[in-house]
DNA sequence: GTCTATAGTTAGATAGAC
DNA sequence: GTCTATCTAACTATAGAC
């Protein structure tokens, strides 16, 4: 069970950092020090293996945002804004499902649903919190909740994909700062 | 020339869609009716193909932009997001630079470099938009500049991002629209 | 400019021994 | 659960003929 956390792990790292098409089950072996053999013991195709990381990576965050239920509204964007901004972990990384979105056409149909729930849940819980927002006045300016948990969500992922390519991780904070500034710390406006 | 036009249009069809890890030498043979080795004639490596792809969509889209140059700040914001809109070809594809931005690790050096100018470019292209608005007043609620700049950069990528996974190009609009809702159509406010 | 042929590597996956 | 061995297929790239 060991052996088949750490590929777990390993393979999270890597697909995150190099997508879908840039992680082999050869380099998943090489670094549990086992066969390649072996690693299909464990997950027996890449489809599969690729659907849990999925599942895993998404139960992980949801679980990490629901610790802020019960937040006010304010509170709980400040929440999912460093859940992105620690899974950028210094321009290292990024989201598993920026990496597997970008490349969507290449997912094996179970691994795409699996993005596409991830997604969806992500959407409905922020689309909650800006809901909430009309009522605690925990965010400035707020829009129609289903257009602001797009914007959120895409903002981002954005992010992310920008600060990785400007090499710069501070770019996350830069484009996020506009929204940053929209919590009101003083509860209701 | 017109089989390197083929093969360029054709590779940047299949970067865009399946990513740089997604398309190979023996695909683009393919469409082109012509052989692996005569590819390589054109393009001496993959790196070099890559490279000139994004060098050429870089070059394509700030044309684009720069056609709008001397409207009002508004009118410059309605054209970079036509252009990202038009780039999601209804959920068909999506930027370059989203797809090989996510798996930014895996790029050659020169390719790289290429995708950080492009971003470069159309961050300060943003940018000067944004800084015009401050004093046409195009664009409701302005920020700083570099900050609306980078939003507004990184809510293009992921909104074409979270389109593509949820495979609805409506996403695209849900999430920019509370970023059209500030165009000014009156021109001064 | 295109071809055949091929080198050298890597990929995902399976069979069957231990 | 891990191994050796192997399969089939794909990859980037090159040499050299036409």
């Amino acid at each position: 069970m060991a052996t088949k956390q750490h590929l777990l792990a390993h393979a999270e790292d890597l697909a995150r950092r190099q997508g879908y098409d840039g992680f082999s089950f050869a380099d998943l072996a090489a670094g549990a020090g086992i066969r390649k053999a072996s690693v299909h013991h464990h997950f027996p195709t890449k489809a599969a293996l690729s659907t849990e990381l999925v599942e895993l990576y998404a139960k992980r965050s949801m679980a990490t945002l629901r610790n802020a239920d019960g937040k006010a509204s304010g509170a709980r964007l400040a929440a999912v804004l460093a859940l992105y901004r620690t899974a950028l972990d210094g321009g290292r990384s990024q989201c598993l499902c920026v990496a597997f979105g970008a490349v969507i056409d290449r997912l094996p149909d179970v691994t795409r649903a699996a993005v596409a729930a991830y997604q969806a849940d992500m959407l409905s819980w922020l689309e909650q919190v800006f809901s909430d927002a009309a009522q605690d006045g925990g965010i400035s300016n707020p829009a129609a909740p289903a257009q602001e948990a797009a914007a959120t969500f895409a903002l981002l992922e954005g992010s992310q994909l920008m600060a990785r390519a400007a090499a710069d991780p501070s770019q996350f904070d830069l484009a996020t700062a506009p929204l940053r500034a929209r919590i009101q710390t003083g509860g209701t406006s």
